[in-house]
DNA sequence: CCCTGTTATTGACCTTTATCAATCCCTGCT
DNA sequence: AGCAGGGATTGATAAAGGTCAATAACAGGG
């Protein structure tokens, strides 16, 4: 009950969530189709791959992986999802979930039906846009997911990593150099398509050359210049002489 | 002019395009604001990386290959595009496009500007939901390129796309089993993550394996189902007697 | 507060695939 | 028709990172 008090209005979290750019009344009717539920346990589901699709949910605090089991079983993240994020997005074509959807640590998500959200857009062009711009900047995030595997090797994946982790905090106005990792060495090396134990080595290289100092979760980044030449990989030399 | 006359209701590819589910005088706003332009040779770009965003595009024939440079001028293919296909969602978030787009063979595309379609889907609910249904599954083929250069071997990674390209061919009323691969092998290394001499050599493999018989851009496949036992990756013994 | 199962780290070894290099063969151009 | 040049194939070699195995460090629960 008292939950409901959380309007998004008052929530810190306004401008980079759905209701960007949306106020005064059409901020309320928004604002009145979306549930706030009870936050979810580490670990507990917010959806299975393949279950219908009913709502988005914006993560409030806390983080929220996604994935795929393959025949085999095995497990593959493809994000994580931080406060102000939308996920389900991708269950809007064919009404189901392509994915399951997860919480790293006690999450809290606001709901937001989509069959009352669509309608909405037709009458509120903020809305209508901010929707379309979240979901545009989701195939963003995921072709630079995707040029990383394609190219990068394992340093640079992990450095590129932790780079636009300690961007997306420092938006949340967070330290960009100090965080917590929310999601454990096996969820990451999955999601940057290495073996744990690769991941778990160049934690360690990194420490030894002083780019950054881990300790389980805690991460310090020390040296964001080095980090940054190892996510561009310098691999073939810059020599255009020629053309 | 009589280029014109090309009028969606009158496209083959309506079931899979923006007009799906749109008739009548609906269709009729719809296809008055796009353009029908001169078709890209080969090798020509629809636009770059960086150019601002003006409009999305339909590809009507031919097929688009889209792509990043990265710092060292590597090309990382990002995905292709077949006829029916939006070329150009991933802009909408920021007005600039992400990737450059350029075509693989000779394309004709459906210009269809911004400015004037996003109006439009406030009006039409059926073109607000299909937009929306076709960034939506954009996302969805995205995490599954994903998942496949995250967790599969070369032969995997090949034979999952040739597959995938022999579902898209088919569903456009084309032959599963014998097709045209517009991309060249060292596009579709870019694509797999992998390199060109690899793919190469599993081009041949599999036709020793009798697979497939492949000649040049030319592919033949014999053996769907072997296809799909690699695509699924057998990796991990499928006995789970404990749970 | 200890115990136990999960998660992380480290080491040894080996497979896969990238790289380098040479040749071949189309395709398009004049 | 002939030629040039990019694209494709094949072979040899090496390195990056996966796999297996053992240990260590936590964290959560009784």
């Amino acid at each position: 009950l008292q939950q409901v008090k959380v309007a998004c209005r008052s929530c810190t979290l306004h401008e980079l969530c759905l209701p960007l750019g949306i106020e005064g009344e059409e901020l309320e009717r928004l604002d009145r189709i979306i549930r706030r539920r009870r936050p979810l346990a580490r670990g507990e589901h917010l959806f299975r791959r393949g279950e219908p699709f009913r709502a988005l949910y914006a993560v409030r605090s806390g983080a929220i992986k996604t994935y795929t089991l393959d025949e085999g079983g095995r497990e593959q993240v493809t994000g994580f999802h931080l406060p102000g994020e939308l996920v389900g997005l991708d269950a809007i074509g064919e009404g189901r979930h392509p994915l399951a959807a997860r919480a790293l640590e006690r999450t809290s998500v606001c709901e937001i039906p989509f069959e009352r959200l669509e309608p909405l857009t037709a009458e509120i062009p903020g809305l209508r846009r901010q929707l379309l711009r979240l979901m545009s900047r989701e195939l963003v995030e995921d072709e630079a997911h995707l040029a990383l595997l394609g190219q990068r090797d394992a340093e640079g994946r992990l450095a590129a990593f932790l780079l636009s982790l300690s961007q997306r905090y420092a938006r949340r106005g967070f330290s960009a150099r100090e965080f917590r990792l929310p999601m454990s060495r096996t969820d990451l090396a999955s999601y940057l398509g290495l073996a744990v134990e690769t991941v778990s080595r160049l934690f360690t290289r990194f420490q030894g050359e002083g780019l950054l100092e881990a300790e389980r979760k805690r991460v310090r980044l020390r040296d964001l210049e080095g980090l940054r030449a190892l996510a561009a990989g310098g691999e073939r030399a810059p020599c255009q002489r020629g053309a």
